[in-house]
DNA sequence: GAATATTCTTAATCTAGATTAAGAAGCAAA
DNA sequence: TTTGCTTCTTAATCTAGATTAAGAATATTC
């Protein structure tokens, strides 16, 4: 799926109305490793991924790595705190494989608003995706196990698992890598 | 604060505008305890709380009730899946004080939408901070311990802490009352 | 194809917070 | 002012998952 697809099914475009769309974004490439957002830069996009595949990290209080996100083919990723309060980002955005994005600034974004009006449906329901998406996933950490939680998202998310290493993933479920390799080893 | 200033805050409107978007919206008031969205009913409204509390929790794997939003004044509420979906709710919405709300309902949205677009890019705004408040909360969880998000929680949130009763703000962080009360105990 | 760095596994021990069980406050009705 | 609810507290015991420490695979580099 393209970028094309993934808009028309939020809204509807003429092909000029996608030319304008597409003229306010800048096409980006990020080596595995290389960061899309550093610490405590602000941040000033918000990230499609075209290709690829990045996490998004924070630091807990004993200096650990934290993994909040992690963005695909398709996704849109960005620090809201730090895009819409223009503060400097707690949390890094990484790349994990080799990625391509769209970059949408918060300026151009403004502009492309006003010139495409449509512009703010089409993110109005892209946002409401995304907070129910986040809804969903709050009520899994509540009412499961860790073990049931696990389970849940290598089953939902079976093509993902083989793309980041066992550790990021156990991080970003909240648990150690050794308690996954346990589960691993009963199933 | 009232609607008014609430939406001046994220668009500007002129008296007649404003008025037009108020005549979308129907005024319900619900006593302690009765529900403003059933268990297993579809979901058809955004709800404006104007003044009051309720609560929005679900059943987990052993039939214990888990909260996982408050709403109080000047909140938006609503089940996002069921409402996007058109799915049976698997979570309640309930008055916890004397609520009274400003009822949107889908329908009404849509043609609010088209009477005055501003509404999109409205909601836009709206949605991008619920998603930004929500990307917060589960930093805090991932990166506190129960205890720290405990004391964080009525810190931050100490008026609404007299709201609520202890029971619920143990549910709504995921810990057991005997664990808060023994937090409170060393205070 | 050795050397080095990454990632994953196994197993013993430890701990934050759950569970269970009682009882103590608080509060409303009558 | 007693009866009956609802909420909160205390304390003993238990457990899911963390921590620590080795070692074993697996990749990567030269």
């Amino acid at each position: 799926m393209c970028l094309k697809e993934y808009v028309q099914r939020y809204i509807s475009l003429s092909e000029e109305e996608y030319a304008v769309f597409l003229s306010y974004l800048e096409t980006k490439s990020f080596a595995p490793g290389t960061r899309l957002l550093a610490y405590e830069e602000r941040c000033q996009s918000r990230f499609y991924i075209k290709k690829g595949c990045v996490r998004m990290y924070g630091y807990t209080e004993k200096g650990k790595e934290q993994i909040y996100h992690f963005g695909i083919d398709n996704w849109w990723i960005s620090n809201y705190e730090s895009l819409l309060n223009d503060t400097p980002s707690q949390l890094v955005i990484e790349a994990i494989e080799p990625t391509e994005v769209y970059c949408l600034t918060s300026d151009k974004f403004e502009q492309l608003c006003q010139q495409l009006p449509k512009t703010e449906r089409l993110f109005r329901r892209i946002m409401e995706r995304a907070y129910m998406a986040f809804q969903k996933r709050l009520e899994f950490l509540f009412s499961l196990s860790s073990e049931e939680q696990y389970r849940h998202f290598i089953e939902v998310n079976a093509a993902f698992t083989q793309r980041v290493p066992q550790y990021m993933l156990a991080s970003y479920l909240g648990v150690t890598p050794e308690f996954i390799s346990k589960i691993r080893s009963k199933m």
